[in-house]
RNA sequence: GGCCUUGUAGUCAAGCGGCUAAGACGUCGCCCUCUCACGGCGAAGGCCCGGGUUCGAUUCCCGGCAAGGUCACCA
């Protein structure tokens, strides 16, 4: 009857006495905050404890699964450096990694559970009522009429019409009576009634297992210790208990994470437009800030470590705390990412600011005479993402028009008459200058300054205006006029004095 | 609706019976300064509500309220 042979061995492949984590995606979208950060904490958990990561992919619908999601999941792990040490493509000693290539398995044990006693043969059509979900008192209904006669049918009565051709589902036998406890390592003990747990199914009727149960046998038969997951398996967790106890398998810990919303009401989802890895490195978001952001919704470090907020990581694995995972939703707050992207990006040496801005430089700088090398530096203060860069930029290739009411500046104490004041002199000051550097340009600006008695911002203000466009900048005069060249910044202050006679008259 | 969970400033959060209730982002002000940014200094802002228990509750218990999850042959 059972082939015990073959479970022996399943039994025998697993690895023990050691901790092993999973992240085990379905391939059905992209990889949203909330699952990198579950992703994270695995890995942490399993790094933390010197264990090991394994990566499994969940794909037992077919009919949902989406086309390059796979392949999105395998480069946000590996850029993020979660590296896993089993999996899909590396294999590893409880292989296949991939539930659509274990359908053999799963059918077999539920039928171990069937001889078992804690599951049945359905040969009730409910596809049905299935199709279309349900919410409030019409589910509460449906959950009624879940308790279905097959329930009483004997084995061998049962086992007749499987034989017959009939077809049928497996559904996993739920006491009526009684309540289930389970543990969760953040959430504590959990209590639920029997009454309120329905008779899942667990073999559909293609033979493909459902989540539910392709989870529980392959995290039991992949020698899972630890199962971190969202917290919308909550719920569900009564019923893996059952489930393994049915077994007489070994009950793994878990650790439910609460989910990453987009506000007070809502997770975040593609649906509303909210950004998932992919899309922040788009926006120009490091890697690295992404993940010590995301690392920190919803965990933070406990005792001297309280304070700190910026990790590698490397220094996560050996900060990370399961005790440190919160229990209450996040919000996604795109500001402070930003703050820490600035963060990331200020620490990071010219060089490789230079070599990360380059592109972002390019696309609003054309002009080949321009070195983005000038301008990353006065770039790595002042942007908080490096998709900032092109509209910081925008005056390099060609003076914008500008209205002239940018030359009155109370603070610069300037006006249109001051300024072209000012202009005329620096013209021809700067006209002279033979060594057109940084030095030079400020000594003369500021030489003017003084040979008048005024403030260094009444001469640079208008100077600025003119050779930029724009009342805000990157940098100051001395650093525009030392990127654009001595003949284009004289060319441009030209313009300005001429804009300014016009008006002035 | 049943069951489960959560609830410290706008946001992330520390706290684990006694504190002027950390820290960070954001906001505002000041300083620095040729604009902006960086940097420095400072300010405003909070324990969901009501009962208990206790000498004393943000912290423990109960009840509300609010929010979320789940109740699929989806994951």
């Amino acid at each position: 009857m059972v082939d015990q042979k073959y479970f022996d061995e399943m039994e025998a492949r697993i690895p023990k006495g050691r901790v092993r984590t999973r992240f085990a995606p379905s391939p059905t979208g992209y990889m949203h905050i909330g699952n990198l950060r579950t992703a994270l904490y695995t890995y942490l958990i399993a790094k933390k404890a010197g264990g090991t990561f394994v990566f499994r992919l969940e794909d037992t619908d077919k009919k949902r699964e989406v086309k390059g999601s796979e392949e999105v999941i395998y480069r946000t792990l590996k850029e993020c450096g979660l590296t896993y040490d089993e999996g899909p493509d590396i294999g590893g000693p409880v292989g296949p990694y991939v539930q659509s290539e274990r359908q053999d398995i799963y059918g077999r044990y539920a039928e171990l559970l069937v001889e078992r006693g804690h599951a049945y043969y359905c040969f009730c059509d409910k596809a049905d009522e299935a199709e279309e979900p349900s919410e409030g008192k019409e589910a509460a209904d449906k959950f009624a009429k879940i308790m279905d006669p097959c329930r009483e049918l004997s084995l061998e009565e049962a086992k007749k019409r499987v034989a017959a051709g009939e077809s049928y589902v497996i559904r996993q036998k739920v006491p009526t009576e009684g309540t289930t406890t389970f543990h969760d390592i953040s959430y504590g003990e959990i209590t639920v009634p029997n009454d309120s747990l329905d008779d899942q199914v667990l073999l559909k009727r293609d033979g493909l297992p459902t989540y539910n149960f392709a989870n529980v046998v392959d995290d039991h038969l992949m020698g899972i210790t630890h199962v971190v997951r969202g917290s919308e398996y909550l719920a569900s967790a009564p019923k893996y208990n059952l489930l393994y106890e049915g077994f007489g398998w070994e009950i793994p810990e878990y650790v439910h994470c609460s989910p990453v919303m987009r506000d007070a009401q809502h997770k975040m989802s593609k649906r509303h437009g909210d950004p998932s890895y992919e899309d922040l490195k788009h926006m120009g978001l490091l890697t690295e800030a992404i993940l010590n952001y995301v690392a920190l919704l919803g965990w933070s470090p406990r005792g001297e470590l309280a304070e700190k907020e910026f990790f590698t990581l490397t220094e996560l694995t050996e900060a990370f705390e399961l005790e440190g995972i919160s229990k209450s939703p996040a919000i996604f707050d795109m500001e402070k990412l930003k703050y820490f992207n600035a963060e990331y990006i200020r620490a990071k040496s010219p060089e490789e600011f230079l070599k990360l801005a380059e592109p972002y430089i390019r696309t609003a700088v054309k002009n080949e005479a321009i070195s983005p090398a000038k301008i990353a530096p006065l770039l790595q203060p002042r942007c908080e993402m490096l998709s900032d860069i092109p509209d910081k930029l925008d005056f390099f290739d060609e003076l914008p028009d500008y209205d002239i009411e940018l030359y009155t500046n109370k603070k610069s104490k300037t006006n249109a008459d001051v300024s072209l004041n000012m202009l005329k002199k620096a013209l021809p000051a700067l006209s002279s200058v033979s060594d057109w550097n940084m030095d030079n340009i400020k000594l003369v600006l500021t030489d003017i300054a003084e040979a008048e008695g005024l403030k260094n911002a009444t001469v640079m203000w208008p100077v600025r205006i003119a050779v930029s466009g724009k009342a805000v900048t990157p940098g100051g005069v001395v650093e525009i006029c030392d990127i654009l060249g001595k003949e284009e910044s004289i060319r441009r202050m030209e313009i300005g004095i001429k804009k300014l006679e016009e008006a002035v008259g």
